[in-house]
DNA sequence: GTTTTTGTTTGCGCCAGCGCAAAGAAACAA
DNA sequence: TTGTTTCTTTGCGCTGGCGCAAACAAAAAC
């Protein structure tokens, strides 16, 4: 393991958990971190391995998820380049992950041991505040997006998985439309409903010309026309 | 203020997310924190409200909940005495309250200005992994919530919500049965479903005489027999 | 090129759950 | 006591969304 590789250095860098890390401390880090690539469809770790290393992605894409008893799939989180996750290990010894990690294309990730980490934290308080910062936004999104479910129809939920997507794909929001690469059944475990009815909404809107589509590609052609439509105000 | 008031000091110290913290400690948080009472249908926040502070529950019962912009109520968590609710502000500072805390009985809660135990985490580091341990479990039991409510039927959830607030409520698993003092609109709001539907199946329930209902009330008889109807193994 | 695999569309029938409405039942107020 | 409020039950009709099935389309494999 090359310990200071200045590439890693950069990547750690550019993790939001870390933004307020002195630079001797993204060395450490750098140095404990072993990099792990994944194929496309593989996994970073499973629903119920031993938590023993949290991840940093560094290039490709990936998504959390759970499998329910019976088998379905319920899709947590997308995960984009310089995000951390698989987390829970550093703050419980012992923990199990309690979703999957699979990638969406072909992957790297920096892994770093869990109990390491919590030893640097332990040293380094300061980094604690990063860390519960990335908690508690991720709180208030699962918060938000339960509500979500629990209140809102179908149509919404999907307009809004778009919308939530798009935002963060970073991709400017320009007259030639934003490009998503995902399947109906990707956004059917977003918005915990089935590939058909997501198929149909989507064939409703390309009629209508808010969207085009194509195999695993969406692009959005009018996305204030789907904020009404998550909004509830069209119809 | 009384800042060494012995009772308020029991009270910081039964709080699990302090379980590790020293004396001084407990007794330098009972001297941050105000005695706030509210009658029952009250509010310690609203939802919007600016996170200035973060609040133990002392006494009653209240809960958690976000309320959507067509006035739907959702309800993210039931709290008991010493547990600690609204930290989000400890965490970031100028963050609003993502839901409310309403009172479900006339209540008492300590309430310490998000500043002050900000300023205290950051002199005492480790008590942030109390905080991060606190974050992690509630994290997972939210993503067990949104895949209960993306993937199981109606029935399934309600009866596994009645499980979890039996399991919640520290009663023993008697002959005698336990008693919960929620009504049909309170498990709506908890499952995502309807008070009507919530009605129907607690009758269905009653009449096979796995529990006992009265006005907001419900007595679980046959805990084992909702696990079952929870795991649709029944049916 | 051809075949196979994987993803998408859409018709059709079905049903879980919604939500109104109206009647009971328990608590509370005066 | 009598009325008022709040919670609960249940019949009824409706519909959003599910899920099979079959056809189509686009990659990928050979």
């Amino acid at each position: 393991m090359d310990n200071h590789d200045p590439e890693i250095v950069e990547i750690i860098r550019h993790v939001a958990v870390l933004h307020d890390a002195a630079d001797e401390d993204l060395q450490t880090i750098a140095g404990m971190s072993i990099r792990r690539a994944v194929e496309d469809g593989g996994y970073f770790f499973l629903q119920g391995d031993k938590a023993e290393y949290l991840y940093i992605l560094a290039s490709g894409r990936a998504k959390l998820c759970m499998i329910s008893a019976d088998g379905q799939q319920v899709n947590l989180r997308t995960l984009i380049p310089n995000q951390l996750f698989g987390a829970l290990g550093a703050i419980q010894p012992g923990a199990v992950y309690p979703a999957c990690a699979q990638a969406l294309q072909d992957s790297t990730a920096l892994a770093i041991a869990s109990a390491d980490f919590r030893n640097l934290v332990t040293k380094r308080p300061h980094l604690s505040f990063g860390l519960m910062e990335l908690m508690t936004g991720y709180i208030q999104e699962m918060q938000e997006r339960y509500r979500e479910l629990a209140t809102e129809r179908v149509e919404q939920r999907v307009a809004r998985a778009l919308l939530r997507l798009a935002a963060q794909s970073g991709q400017k929001i320009e007259r030639g439309g934003i490009t998503l690469p995902f399947s109906r059944q990707d956004l059917a475990e977003m918005t915990g409903t089935t590939l058909y009815t997501v198929s149909r909404y989507l064939s409703r809107w390309e009629k209508k010309g808010m969207i085009t589509t194509g195999r695993e590609l969406i692009t959005l052609i009018e996305p204030h026309a789907l904020v009404r439509v998550a909004d509830d105000l069209a119809k």
